[in-house]
DNA sequence: ACAGGAAGCTAACATCCGTCAATAGACGCA
DNA sequence: TGCGTCTATTGACGGATGTTAGCTTCCTGT
């Protein structure tokens, strides 16, 4: 667990503005999607697994996933734990936002970029903006589904399974914000990486590799996967997209308001 | 999975107001807790094993456990994986609102009491009630850090240590809502719904359950758990009750508004 | 008291997975 | 280019867990 906090201010403005497609796509109009992108105050660069947040840390400040791949860790005697994966469009942090304190760190995998949104800015939002104030909300709600699925990942699957359910459900995350993979998909994760993620050793996870290459499922070499079939990787990792609410995920009732 | 849904209605009114201690106990006035109180339109028992709402369902309200404990389920195949387990207190579909459906089953965990409010209630208070619609969205956002304890538990933890964990959080929770249990901790629960939980098979949880008695740890007999050192327990699970912000779970930062 | 069923328990065997040890390959840096 | 480090890979062994089968205990309804 190398941790170089490499961090480079970076004053590249504007924002693309696709990295909002993603988790706050749903029910915001074009107007409110400009508003918080003009949230966003500092956009900087982070090195190689440099750690953005440490648990317990009390912040003013709270992050939205711009370009790379973010850890949910926490550590246990020597031992690291991934209890979730972020891709760009995510508030990475914004239950910090409303509880005191962060109960886990916040690690990049790989080079990241991250945009900086300030509490105050998060607190006029929940007294101006209602309409975004429930997206941030709705944001909330599909990471809990996701961690659900995550529980029922572990709870179901055996070892190469959990890792073919994991780049399927990345596959999934990156489509819906306009990331299209059709035959390879990057990632800068470890095999200690995936181990963690899945909760067995990182020489059961080369184990789970060498099977998938075996079975013809996938081949994955330094995080990057390739695969011509997504279709019967799915269906090896029993990968039911229902909970990432692709079609519609953070619809409200129609009738709000 | 026996399902017998004997639901029967209930007049009895008014609550006892107890059961709001837990999740939404911090930063709401009282005269926000009657006003919760208030919008508990039905009060309702529930028989044995009965399914609450099944995933997928469309609903016009929303549930509040107030006696008893309900699974959040998946079904895959023949086999039932449990995700979470309430307690009163707590909204159990409160994401129902907010989401178009539901991605999991809600399932009562022996004999229950639940509170049911009408999601038109919950849009006035989205209207009326900023400072009630802020507590409803910590209270999820603690719903997902229980989650992610139980995604750790079961990338670290071996059987008997995940079964003593799920009590461990459970005493806790349950003296959270001022539920003291000194030498005992009484559940529905079957060691088929343990396994569920723990991801593991019934034999195995039985194993377990077992390992437990002959280290003098604990006796579970009938879901019902005897210990008379909780502090041994939870350092053999490796329990540590910060994920469930116990000292102010829900606090906001003090200057919101 | 009795019968039936659900839950709990035990044993035997196979598979999954953790650990230790050792080696090979890939990348960054001098 | 060569070295060192991180990552990937393989084998061997033991422990944890799944599966099947059968048995016992407890609860409940009659």
């Amino acid at each position: 667990m190398n941790r170089t906090t490499g961090s480079v201010e970076a004053s590249s403005f504007p924002l693309t503005g696709d990295f909002l497609a993603g988790r706050l796509r749903q029910n915001l109009s074009l107007d409110d999607l400009k508003y918080i992108e003009a949230l966003v105050e500092t956009v900087s660069d982070h090195g190689d697994t440099a750690r953005l947040l440490a648990r317990g840390t009390k912040t003013e400040r709270s992050m939205i996933l711009i370009e790379g791949y973010i850890f949910r860790t926490v550590e246990s005697g020597d031992k690291r734990f991934i209890t979730g994966v972020h891709v760009p469009g995510d508030f990475v942090d914004l239950h910090g936002f409303a509880l005191k304190r962060l109960d886990h760190n916040i690690d990049a995998a790989g080079r990241v970029t991250v945009g900086s949104v300030s509490h105050e800015a998060l607190r006029r939002v929940m007294r101006d903006r209602p309409g975004v104030a429930r997206a941030m909300w709705f944001a909330t709600l599909l990471d809990a589904a996701i961690h659900r699925k995550w529980i029922q990942t572990l709870e179901q699957l055996d070892a190469p399974r959990r890792i073919a359910h994991l780049y399927a459900e990345l596959h999934t995350r990156l489509e819906l914000i306009g990331r299209d993979f059709s035959r390879a998909l990057r990632t800068p994760f470890t095999q200690f990486d995936m181990a963690d993620m899945c909760g067995v050793s990182a020489i059961h996870a080369n184990r789970a590799v060498g099977k998938l290459r075996e079975l013809g499922i996938a081949e994955i070499r330094r995080g990057d996967l390739y695969t011509n079939d997504w279709d019967a990787l799915k269906r090896y990792a029993q990968f039911n997209p229902d909970y990432l609410y692709g079609d519609g995920p953070l619809k409200v009732k129609e009738d709000w308001d």
